[in-house]
DNA sequence: TTTGTATTCCATAATTCCTTGGAATACTGT
DNA sequence: ACAGTATTCCAAGGAATTATGGAATACAAA
């Protein structure tokens, strides 16, 4: 029995209850790997709800029902355009903690590595942030997106070719010949570059992968193009 | 239908699905109440499964679970001295990641302000961690530590004063006469600065409160004082 | 106003989580 | 070895979460 009880005044323990159940709210948001796949595609564009039905596997009512998680403890806002609603990230701070949980994940979790090697396949060569900077400036890399079109058109690297994936085994004439390729996609557990690498290895290019993708370039700080709409 | 079905090759859902469930389980473990309340305690010093039992109202067992819920998410640590088991949080970047949680709650969930409003009861004069700096610098502050002594003794402010909550009336004699104090404690959403600076406020004195506590002043690399074991 | 579309609300079943006593385990200290 | 203590494991009931069709809502477009 180390520590007295306290028992001063003592706080309503009711009330100490109410208040870190509040604050569990955003971890409870965070708790659920579908939840999690979906902020990481809000992290690259706003989308709408049928969008995101399309891209994660689930039915209609029950991504509504992930959003509605989400925006009750405030990662996500919406925007009506027309007939869709548009959910985006409520903030960068919101992309913060979706990387630190993620990365703390990673970095302490040890079946994580594991189960990202059985989706990811192998691990193609890889350069950093720092690497490519350095490149870009010497013209050495030719910077290739393979994220779809919605995506790069929303923001993506300066200068950055933009060819999905889906479309790159029938556009490899399109990528300037004599250049390193260095492919980028949606961040370090998104599979687009890993099989862009491959692919344009098999046809013989010299490519690697982007160590991340564009979410963690901008929160980095470094500098993003985007249309920017209407 | 905006986006393509990405049928390339098409990377195995379920591997996906599995990926993001891991990862989900750092926010699982941070989407409860009683386990945030734990690594509330837990950052300010380690502690035995059974003090964190008496300090947090809840049976010895479950207690237990959720710290193996914690230690299975990889957010803390266990330390065997004698025939207890000492838990921890498993590094600064846990620390980071819960007061990112904590925060970014508080920040985008309205509700929060109005339950901490009702738990910790009205704001009393605060001081931010620079002008209380610069008031040290000055002598102008008597720095008051009024969490337990085991608190304390893991780690304090330097040159701050320690006299736990539930001893404080009985021991204003203690303090410098003439100085204004400022009292600080556990962190935002912990209640002894808050009596502290009532109690001295009701008492004569000038008080004030810290607006964070030891975690945020440990995160934010300004020097503290440990008295290191053994 | 009417029609059509995107999204949310509702009810439900399957699953997982929380809490708890009692039993089992892993040590320490003698 | 033996007794004692701190902690974990186990089983079980109750609560909360998840996924899902069908109905209701909120718009936009005509």
């Amino acid at each position: 029995m180390e520590y007295k009880s306290e028992g001063y005044t003592m706080a309503d323990p009711e009330k100490k209850a109410a208040l870190f159940d509040q604050l569990a709210r955003v971890g409870k948001a965070l708790g659920n790997g579908k939840r999690l796949e979906l902020l990481d595609l809000l992290a690259q564009s706003e989308r709408s709800v049928e969008s995101l039905t399309a891209a994660c596997g689930l039915g209609l009512t029950t991504v509504s029902a992930h959003l509605q998680t989400l925006k009750a403890a405030g990662l996500v806002t919406t925007r009506r355009e027309g007939q869709k609603i548009h959910y985006s990230l409520a903030g960068d701070d919101v992309l913060a903690l979706y990387r630190l949980a993620r990365d703390t994940a990673a970095a302490r979790i040890a079946d994580v590595e594991r189960v990202a090697a059985d989706y990811l396949g192998d691990t193609p060569g890889q350069i950093s942030r720092d690497e490519l900077l350095a490149g870009i400036g010497a013209g050495r890399y030719t910077v290739l997106d393979v994220r779809p079109v919605e995506e790069y058109d929303a923001a993506h690297l300066p200068g950055a070719l933009s060819i999905p994936i889906d479309e790159l085994s029938a556009r490899l004439d399109e990528i300037p010949a004599d250049t390193q390729i260095v492919a980028y996609c949606r961040g370090p557990y998104c599979v687009f570059a890993h099989d862009a690498v491959e692919l344009l290895t098999r046809s013989g290019r010299s490519a690697f992968r982007l160590e991340d993708g564009l979410p963690e370039w901008h929160a980095a700080g470094l500098p993003i193009t985007s249309a920017g709409r209407a």
